[in-house]
Order: C-alpha cells, then sequence, then structure tokens
DNA sequence: GTAACTTACGCTTATCGTAACCATA
DNA sequence: TATGGTTACGATAAGCGTAAGTTAC
C-alpha cells in the first residue's frame, strides 16, 4: 500500500512546482521531500519525478498518483470537518428513552431546547422501563437514559445526572374530607380504600406500599389501575384513594384534587438522565443532559 | 491532519469488530492498535471506541471516521490499480514526433503494432524536424521522437535508440545511361545537372553535398525541390539527377528509377528514436520503441 | 557562479512488540 | 479462569536536517 505521507509530498510538488516550494509549503526541507518522492517511487515501482531545466517535472505516472493524492487529502479535510461537526453536534443523532410519565412531561420541554439550540442534531425518543433503557443504553443502541430509581445508582460504569426528586401525592375526589386539608398525613387516611398501580409502571407499586408500612397499616386495595389516568378515573369514581407521583399529575381531572403528603413520610422517586463514559464529553449528550436538568428545575419549581 | 495509518487501524477495527482481529488482519499486535487507536482520539479530540462487554465498540464519531477511512482507503487502492495499468501500458498516452518521411513509411506500421498490443494507450503523432522534436521532447511535450542525425548522438541526457541506417540512392530518369548499371559511382555522373533539396528537409542537403565533395567534383544544380515527390517530377521531366534517402523513395515514380550508390560513397543518414530517461522504462515507450525497431527491420530487409 | 535537486550520514523520534495489568463473561 | 483490551517500557527503524555533491542556466 502506498504511504499517504509520501503522497502528500508528491502532490505538494505537483502543485507548487518545484520540490524546494513543496518543502516550505509543508514546513520540511527538500532533502526530506526529496527522499520521501524517491521512496514513493520505489514502493510504486515508476519514475515519478524527471529533472527540468533546473527544476523537476511529473512524470505521466507521477501526474496520475498526485491527482488521486488530491481526491485522497479532500477526503480527509472532509472527515475532519464532519467530526468536528459531529464534535459541536450540529450533526448525527441522539437516540433517547425515558419512562412514561417522564416522556409526558420532563422530556418534550427538554427535547424542544435541544432543538433549538441544535438544529442540525437528529433527535430520537423512545418509551422504555428503567432496567430495559439501561440495558439498550449498554448495548450502545441509545446514548441517553432516562430513568426513575429508588436505590442509590452508579458503581455500574454508567455516568448518572440526577434530574429532579419526584415526590408522590395523594390524590382525592373532590370534596373528600381530606382534601380541605393542605397537606395530607398518611396515617389519617388509614380507614381508606385505595387504588393500586400495575405492577410494571416502575417501581410505584413497591414505593407506595414501603410509604403504607411507614405510616403503620395496611391499605385496602379495591381495584388495580395499569396507568396512571384511568387511576384518576378510579378516584374520581369514589372507588378509592391513590398515591401518584407528581409527574404523573401533569393533568388533573376536574373532579380530583391532589395534596401533598407530610414531608417525612412523603414517598418519592429519583428521576436520572444516565449516559455511557464515552458518550458524556459530547457536545451533544451535554447539551441534552443540560436540557433536560433545565426541565426538571422548571418542573419543580412550577 | 489526521495520520492515515491510524485511520486504518480504526477502520480495521470497525470491519473485524474487535481490536485482537484488526490486529491479526493488519500483521500488528494488539497493543500497536490499541495504541494508534488512542493517538488517533487524541488527534481527533473524540473518544472513538469503547468498552463493550469483553470487546469494544465504536462511537459515533468513531464510526464516522471508520466510514470516511473505508472511502479513502478505496482510492488508494484505485490509485494503485490505475498506476499498474499506466506502468503496463494499458492506460494513458503516448505522444510521438518524427521527421516527415519516418511518418510517412517507418512509424505508420510501428503505431499500427503498438496498438496492437497496448489497445488502451492513446497514441497521437505529429510532424516535426529533428531539432523542433528534440526541444519538445525535452520539454515534456512528446514522448517519443523519431529523428534523423548524422553526427554521434547522446551525452545529452537523452536515451537513443538506433532504428536503422538510410542510404541515399540516386534518381535517374528512365532510360538513363546510367540506369542500366545495378550500383552507380557518383563519380561517373560528374557531368550531369542536379536537383537540389531545399534547406528545411532536415539535413539532406548537407548530407548530398557532403558526398559530391568525397566524389571529387562540384555539382551543377539547375533548380531547388523543397519536398522529395517534386525531385522525382524535376528528375523526370530531364532536368537533372538527384540524391534521395531511401526512406522517401516509398513510392517511385514509373517514369524514374533509382539505384543504390558504391557503398563508399553512399551518404546515409542514421534514424533514432529518442525518449527520456524518466520514460524509458515505461512499458509504453519500451513497446513503441520497440515497434520501430521492428518496422524498421522490416523496412531494410525489403 | 548560482540555484535547485539529490545523496550521504548522524541523530531524533515515532512506533512496534513483550510483558504486566485490568476487566469481563 | 480464560479472553480481550490497555498500559509500561525497552528496542528498532523510519525519517528528518545538515552538509556535501551534481547538474543546468
Amino acid at each position: 500500500m502506498l504511504d499517504p505521507k509520501r503522497l502528500q509530498a508528491l502532490q505538494a510538488v505537483a502543485t507548487t512546482g518545484s520540490v524546494r516550494e513543496a518543502a516550505t509549503q509543508l514546513g520540511y526541507s527538500s532533502s526530506a521531500i526529496s527522499q520521501q518522492i524517491a521512496a514513493l517511487e520505489v514502493d510504486s515501482g515508476s519514475v515519478l519525478l524527471e529533472p527540468a531545466g533546473r527544476g523537476v517535472r511529473l512524470t505521466p505516472a507521477g501526474e496520475l498518483l498526485a491527482r488521486h493524492a488530491t481526491r485522497i487529502f479532500e477526503q480527509l479535510a472532509q472527515a475532519e470537518s464532519e467530526l468536528m461537526a459531529l464534535n459541536a453536534g450540529q450533526l448525527g443523532s441522539l437516540r433517547l428513552a425515558s419512562f412514561a410519565s417522564a416522556g409526558a412531561e420532563l422530556v418534550p420541554p427538554a427535547l424542544a431546547q435541544l432543538h433549538a439550540r441544535l438544529p442540525g442534531l437528529d433527535v430520537t425518543l423512545r418509551s422504555e422501563v428503567p432496567e430495559e433503557a439501561l440495558a439498550l443504553l449498554r448495548r450502545g443502541l441509545i446514548d441517553v437514559a432516562v430513568i426513575e430509581v429508588h436505590d442509590e445508582v452508579g458503581g455500574d460504569g454508567l455516568v448518572y445526572t440526577p434530574l429532579l426528586t419526584d415526590v408522590y401525592r395523594i390524590v382525592l375526589p373532590r370534596g373528600h374530607r381530606l382534601a380541605k386539608r393542605r397537606t395530607v398525613a398518611l396515617a389519617d387516611a388509614a380507614g381508606e380504600t385505595w387504588i393500586r398501580l400495575g405492577n410494571h409502571i416502575g417501581c410505584c407499586r413497591r414505593n407506595t406500599l414501603a410509604a403504607f408500612d411507614r405510616a403503620g397499616f395496611t391499605p385496602t386495595f379495591v381495584i388495580e389501575a395499569d396507568e396512571f389516568w384511568p387511576a384518576q378515573g378510579f378516584v374520581a369514581a369514589g372507588m378509592g384513594l391513590a398515591l401518584l407521583p407528581s409527574l404523573a399529575l401533569g393533568v388533573i381531572r376536574s373532579d380530583v384534587v391532589t395534596r401533598p403528603l407530610r414531608p417525612d413520610a412523603a414517598p418519592s422517586r429519583d428521576v436520572y438522565a444516565v449516559t455511557r463514559p464515552a458518550l458524556s464529553d459530547t457536545t451533544a449528550v451535554k447539551t441534552a443532559v443540560a436540557a433536560l436538568v433545565d426541565a426538571a428545575q422548571r418542573d419543580v419549581v412550577a
């Protein structure tokens, strides 16, 4: 295989017309260029340069190689410029997965901001439960995962950025006796019936059960809702009360009300943006995570 | 500028899927590949490889560079294959110049043979006097010159290949007293009148004058012909005799005859194929010169 | 005589391989 | 425990520059 470095020397001679000027252009001595081309002549098995007056001239073989060299270095320059664009987040794609309630409330404004800042980025979003999102992340099929967790995170080689702590609120039918209070102690609702959350909705079920446990009673479940929206419906229908995370309460039925729980007793889930170390320094991922942090901040304030 | 050698390492990892196999493919140790890519990561300012299970995976930046690397090395391979074709004479062009009488008799069969052997070669022919042909050769505007010379040749940095010695013959009107002889001694024609050759026709004029001088008489010129064909006409018209080179006698008028001169007295011109050293080893030029030698051989025999 | 290219030669520097180390399945 | 990747380090060889040699104007 012909050595590109040597081709570059030849190409410089072709464009400048002399060994001396080629050396100047490339920052070498004439000797270096002369030796490069001599080596290239051995490699290619052709005479590439011939004396012409006091200078040199390219042979047909030399012209042919110089022509190709030009194309090769153009290609190389294009690779560099595309890489710059990729590094700047002006090019390429960003694949994101989030759990359902974040995908509805947190992610859309974040992606809007991301798109405003990096219009050239091809952003795709899918909805996945946390474990699946992490698996996809590890397999390189997505670049950023927005997940909910309860335990400590990290130590698994992934990069976690905390977004917000999503506090559970109690959801009551309008006119319920507890609706008069600004905050509700879970123990005061010990006699109520409850809407249970489906097992597949992240870790909400385990989360709420732990809260009942801390409140000192075992709840009576009358029905199971497999999504957050039907859960509100069951509450409105008077079948029972529900504990739902704030992120799932972006839209609240007019015939139900929500109240915060006493802080010490309130269950919560932590929301993180996760990525791989190799991507964590790219502009695309950094901008995306920053946008998520931003959106989370505004969500908490609101 | 990104180092192509390092890009090659990355591309090998991209195609094989592992550092180890890439090393095997390129004939290096794993360590070398790892170091190449580490260096490329510094050059490019991007993470290109990330751990994936027990092996590695390319990042988007890595994929981008690998993609470009593929194109670059394809281009390089194409350059090599075109160069091979050029070296084999299956590609490219061959520009040839010859003096007029060779261009009529010697060159056409040679070029026919050249075309048969190297059909891919783009051959062009122009007619030039020897000095001009040599000047064009030196300036790189032609590749092979077919010239006539009288003095010794060489020592000027060009490569000379002798083709033939073109002997002058005496041209007589049919029925002339000297036409009965098989060979003519120039001294026997001392009393005749002569057709002078134009100054621009190579070196024929000087050549013939020297022959008269050797024969011991000064010829009486009655008219000057600026081409060989009219010279035959003047002879046929009975205006005088002429000395013309054999190569110019490919076509002979029916009302004139030609006879060889006594060997010791016969003037002659030497015909050479000339090229530049840088081209003398190329298949195209070697084949062309060989074809000229071949044609000259057949011409002499005939 | 001068300008340009090439050749010779010593030295710097890049880069490879061996071997030890680390991580993963 | 074995496989694949990376890091450390010594050895090798490629490639540069200086300087002398050669050729053309």
